[in-house]
Formats: C-alpha cells, structure tokens, sequence
DNA sequence: AAAACGGGGTC
DNA sequence: GACCCAGTTTT
C-alpha cells in the first residue's frame, strides 16, 4: 500500500530539486506553447537533447507556427527531419499540424482524448503537452520517468509488458501533484536523464534516495527489467545507383513501409532484377560497377548493402512513373527526405 | 559488435 | 496484447 504523505513529500523533494537543478532554459522552453512543446517531444522521443536542440531550432526557423507546418510539403517536412529517424513520426507531424488547423482552427483543443486523437501522440505525449504548456494535471511516462519509477517502487519486469506498464501509469498517476504540474513533469525527465541513469545512476545526489526501494537493496540497475531479447536477422539488398554524367536517379519510395515517403535508391536482390526495374523505368544501363557492402542496422534486422553504379551514357527516356522519381544532381542540395543509408552513399559518390 | 533506447501504430 | 518501426548512443 502506498501511503499519501509519502506521495505528497515525493514530489515535493523533485521540486526542490528542480529549483536547484533542473534544466530550465532548453530552446523549447522560452516562451512555451503548445506547438513548441508538441514538435520537441516527438523529437525527444526518439533521439538526446543535445542532438534534438538544432534539428528544434531549424524546425522552429522553416515552421513558426502549425500553420507553416500544415502548408509545407511533406518533402520539405521529412528533409527537415532527414537524419533524426524513425520518419513515420515526421509523417504524424504534418498530418497532426494539417488536422489542427482544418479542425481546431491551429489550437491544441483541451481535453486529453482530443489531444491523444490526433496522429503521433498517446497518452504520454499528450500528457507532457498539456502539463508542460498549461500547467494541466497530467502524467507522462517516457523512459526516463519509467526508470525512475521502476526503481524507486522496485517495480519488476519489462515495460514493453502491459501490467508493468499499467503498474508505473498507476504511480505516475499518484504522484503528480496538483500544483507546478509543468515543473513536476519536466523534473521528472530531468531526474531520469540527468541523475537516475541507465548505468552508473548517481544516487547519492538524488532527491529520493532515501526512501527509494531499488537503493535500499542495491540493485538499481536492475530495474527497469530487460527486454526480451532475441537473434537480430541479417537482410541483404542491393541498391541501384544510376549514374549519367553527376546526376543520380532517386525514387520516392510508398508511404507505408521502411523509409516510407523518403526519396531512395531502387532496391533488388539481384543485379539482373535492378537492371530490369530500372528498364522498366526507361533507364538503360551500360555498364555496372559494384562498391563495397555495408552493414545498416535497425532494431529487428541487419541489413547488408550492395550499391551497384549503374552506369547510363545515353539520355534517360522519360517515363511516367507510380511513385515521384527524378534525376538529382549530385553536387547541389537533395531537398527531400532521404534515409541514412541513402545519404551515405550519396556522400560517397560525390567524392 | 551487441544492447539499450522509446512510444505510437497495427495486426 | 505481441510485434513492428529506425537510427543513434552506450557499453
């Protein structure tokens, strides 16, 4: 059983910590709305702050508003975001901004449903808008405030689990106070990614030592539990590279699916079936030349690289094509979203 | 080189 | 409710 003194001193003790130490002045909390708050934390769910601060700042610089978001292209919008990753969340972005504005007229509306409704934002997400932006009594539970709960409750098992995550809402829940809400949840990330980190968690200047369980036994870091783990499978590809003269072929690949929406390399898995797609395309290839593999890794596979120059000495033949496809040249800017692997490669050949 | 990270979406 | 998505950082 919990009890509720507990609850009220434990929050108490992260704002204490927060007026001390707490991070204050990051790019999104000048002037906080809840457009600003929304675009750092889907940028924060997947990468650190420091890596986070200049994608923010130019996002901030091309989008001021969700209005400016909602008008971009969603090619300007994922070149924004090329290197950040996980690119199905810029795709979310811009139809959460398109779905503001056609529907709450550029407002974030008020209720935690309605927030939650829209694409790229659940429960914690939302939470952290409304309690960063307006102060509104919400919990978040990303994975910094995870680890924190985890250990100071003793909470076992992997957070992936459903009952383990619904123990840690359930404390989360407890424990945010009913005042300084956008504090308390900004404290408890700090906390997390500042003091109560994965591996040589710095206990001795964290404000809820003393009564944290994980502490008392000495097994910080075992908690939270490990996922699961499992044998990574090793996909292989090759990657046509047509080549005429210093302009490369790139084709937007569908919407759905890895690097959807991005502009990339054909892919095949052999060369008889690259030479083809790209004959298909109206692009005859003269002559190949096969560059070093590489390994790119994602969570739930390898995949080994073939890049193939597919050498085109006669002017392409133009076609109309399913997907967006055109010729880039090599020695200007790509404005749109390419993938890493893509963006690899292409350094290698402007070289 | 392997593991961890993180949360929303989908099947 | 299990599994998928994807690139970077940490160990």
């Amino acid at each position: 059983m919990t009890k509720t003194k507990h609850n009220s001193s434990f929050a108490k003790r992260v704002l204490s910590w927060f007026d001390e130490n707490g991070r204050k002045h990051l790019p999104w909390q000048k002037d906080v709305t809840p457009y600003k708050v929304w675009i750092s934390e889907i940028m924060l769910q997947q990468t650190q702050v420091a890596t986070v601060i200049p994608y923010f700042n130019r996002f901030m610089a091309s989008y001021p508003s969700v209005f400016d978001l909602a008008n971009a292209s969603q090619d300007d919008v994922l070149h924004h975001w090329t290197g950040l990753g996980y690119y199905a969340r810029a795709r979310n972005l811009h139809k959460a901004a398109k779905t503001l504005v056609e529907v709450h007229n550029g407002e974030f509306p008020q209720s935690l449903e309605e927030v939650m409704a829209l694409p790229g934002i659940g429960r914690s997400t939302a939470g952290a808008i409304l309690s960063l932006s307006r102060d509104e009594r919400y919990p978040i539970l990303d994975g910094n405030v995870k680890r924190v709960l985890a250990r100071y409750y003793a909470i076992d098992g992997w957070p992936g689990q459903k009952v383990v995550e619904n123990a840690l809402w359930d404390v989360a829940e407890k424990n945010t106070p009913q005042s300084r809400c956008a504090n308390y949840t900004q404290v408890m990330m700090d906390l997390g990614a500042m003091v109560c980190t994965r591996s040589k968690p710095k206990c001795d200047e964290c404000p809820l030592q003393r009564d944290c369980v994980a502490f008392a036994q000495g097994k910080q870091t075992d908690y939270p539990g490990k996922k699961p783990k499992k044998v990574t499978p090793v996909r292989q590809t090759y990657m046509l590279i047509p080549m005429f003269g210093q302009q490369v072929f790139l084709e937007q690949r569908p919407q759905s699916g890895i690097w959807g929406g991005l502009y990339g390399f054909l892919e095949a898995q052999s060369v008889e079936e690259g030479i083809s797609l790209l004959a298909h395309r109206g692009i005859d290839v003269d002559e190949v030349q096969q560059l070093q593999e590489f390994r790119h890794t994602f969570s739930h596979f390898h995949l080994d690289i073939t890049p193939l120059i597919a050498v085109v000495n006669s002017t392409p033949q133009k076609r109309v094509a399913e997907n967006e496809s055109r010729w880039f040249l090599l020695d200007e800017p790509i404005e749109v979203g390419l993938a890493a692997p893509t963006t690899k490669i292409i350094k290698t050949l402007a070289k």
